[in-house]
DNA sequence: ATATTTGTACGAAACCATTCGTAAGATGCA
DNA sequence: TGCATCTTACGAATGGTTTCGTACAAATAT
């Protein structure tokens, strides 16, 4: 599966969150996180187009057509972390790890939480 | 400073490896780890209009002209890291590095790197 | 019943990055 | 000298995403 542009992936985002949605109500919750405004038709026509990619699926028995994601987050997001870490960090998830943590907007709990994670890849490295 | 498009990151790229080159250098580079190829006018329009943006600076002095990046490695990085943190991870660094980990990509020299990252900003953390 | 609102569909414009064709000036070499 | 090559400059075409105008049907309100 091809990955979403960048407003494809505004409106997968608002779909992830809410399970299923009609246009109207992506196009409502863009807009109101965000400064710019969004024309609904402009809205409509992307998930009209996404329904064609295939990274939504609707239901269109009701008048209004209630949409919902076909492409997985996890699967999305490692798609395009890989193509991100390829053009912006050579290729090294590492650096790109390192460059987030470095500017501190970690809390404890949070680092906590990677630790654990990097814990546990030790673990499961080390009985290979 | 605006950032940088796919294109001109690719440059950039170079430049940050390289120093200074000509734009016969960066294309060439730019064809020699990469499947399709790219026109050597494609690659000195961008790095005009890279110059004109600031980019980059040039020595015109010689019928070569010498470009070097302006633009600073860890500052273009961290600016489009926050980018793709907002559009992909919802802003959470947290679950970007969560998901970059999970993949099981890291050697175990590098666990060990970004663990101590981690503890050295616990540290911090702690004595504010 | 009629007017207003709300929805879909779709073509076309606007935008932006990339790509290339071509011109013209320098350089190098036979 | 004269010809092939390399370089810059720049306009224009291309390709892809986003945006919107408009038409028309369905629902709702007056």
């Amino acid at each position: 599966m091809q990955p979403p542009t960048e407003g494809e992936l505004a409106i997968l985002g608002v779909l992830w969150r809410r399970g299923a949605a009609t246009v109207r109500e992506v196009n409502d919750r863009l807009n109101e996180d965000s400064d710019k405004s969004i024309g609904y038709t402009t809205t409509l026509k992307l998930m009209q187009l996404m329904a064609d990619k295939g990274l939504v699926s609707r239901d269109t028995s009701a008048r209004s057509h209630v949409y919902t994601a076909t492409a997985e987050r996890e699967r999305t997001q490692q798609g395009l972390l890989r193509r991100f870490v390829e053009s912006t960090f050579g290729g090294s998830r590492t650096q790109l790890v390192l460059r987030a943590l470095g500017e501190g907007s970690a809390s404890p709990a949070e680092l906590a939480q990677i630790k654990q994670l990097i814990e546990q890849l030790e673990k499961e490295e080390s009985h290979d």
